[in-house]
DNA sequence: GTAGCGTAGTTGAGAGCTTGACTATTCCGC
DNA sequence: GCGGAATAGTCAAGCTCTCAACTACGCTAC
């Protein structure tokens, strides 16, 4: 960013002012940005070379593996996947056309669908599992030491105690 | 996941077996991937929503307001980016048609073009930094005490290292 | 029961991204 | 110089996502 200076004077601050980041904060902002963007890249890349299943449609995946006999109300999927209601159903479809998950109406509410993952998708799960471990590893815990790795779940805890309250309390 | 064990015998440990996450390390990535997923995607929502400007576009605009002359090869600037050629290619076209960015041979190199930021551009984007930096200081830093936010760069920097080896000096 | 409202999920159109092929230009070895 | 390899950038086709309707069902009050 081109320099912004405020031009209030000193002795009256201007609390309209944007509150613009420092050298140290401007650093720190775009190391995380970087790296977060360039790791979620090349995992999912990795993924879906080796597999064909995009960290998406893995994440799904893995949610519904999760789930009490492998089935989730489409709603709570979509946010469990951090996903909008459409983008999931759209995905859902996609993985419908692959035999690895269907959808079946919900007992208790006949609005409700619900998405069940089938023996064909668990088989791909598991076998692109280790594939997907194995990035985890070498480009995330790999390059940390136990101290970094307390940090960075500390970090996360901690946004993501803003940004989604509700999550937090679903992690592991 | 579900449970994944290995079943290789305690004395001869499987070397090609897959190095499955512990419970801890499981909880740091699934806070760290959700944390990172949701802040992207918030801020990317707010800048677009204040400004219809996505966050994308933004970090175009803003490499090349830093670039002498305002101004950056394609290949240069899809680097800076993280982005790929081809992306960068179509949405410059698309700032070309809001009249914010120009292209114009280069006259060292007859292949490549230099993508030049307009007036029309720098003022859009001065309007639009104020919005995003009041976002990422709301769901970012405010959130982070000052170890928090060393602890951020640090491990920013070090997968940096590791992914990016090229772009860790670039920062600020 | 039925009108009205809220919720669950889907759909279609359009925008943006990815992959791979393609053109134009430069670089390199002879 | 000149032919072949490498590089810069663009483009077309197909896929995915978003946004805004839209359908279908459930809930509540009268």
């Amino acid at each position: 960013m081109t320099a912004h200076v405020s031009h209030a004077p000193a002795g009256a601050p201007d609390l309209t002012a944007p509150r613009w980041l420092d050298a140290e904060e401007q650093r720190a902002w775009r190391a995380w940005l970087f790296s977060a963007q360039l790791l979620m890249d090349r995992l999912d890349r990795e993924l879906t070379h080796a597999t064909g299943i995009s960290h998406a449609y893995y994440e799904i995946l893995v949610a519904l593996s999760e789930a009490p006999e492998r089935m989730m109300r489409m709603s709570e999927l979509a946010d469990r996947c951090l996903s909008s209601r459409s983008r999931l159903s759209h995905a859902v479809s996609r993985l419908e056309e692959r035999g690895w998950v269907r959808r079946q109406v919900c007992p208790e509410d006949g609005r409700g669908q619900l998405a069940v993952l089938t023996e064909e998708g668990f088989a791909a799960l598991d076998g692109a599992a280790p594939v997907h471990v194995e990035s985890v590893r070498t480009h995330l815990f790999d390059q940390l030491t136990p101290d970094q790795v307390e940090n960075m779940r500390d970090l996360g805890e901690t946004l993501l105690g803003h940004l989604d309250p509700a999550t937090v309390r679903t992690l592991p």
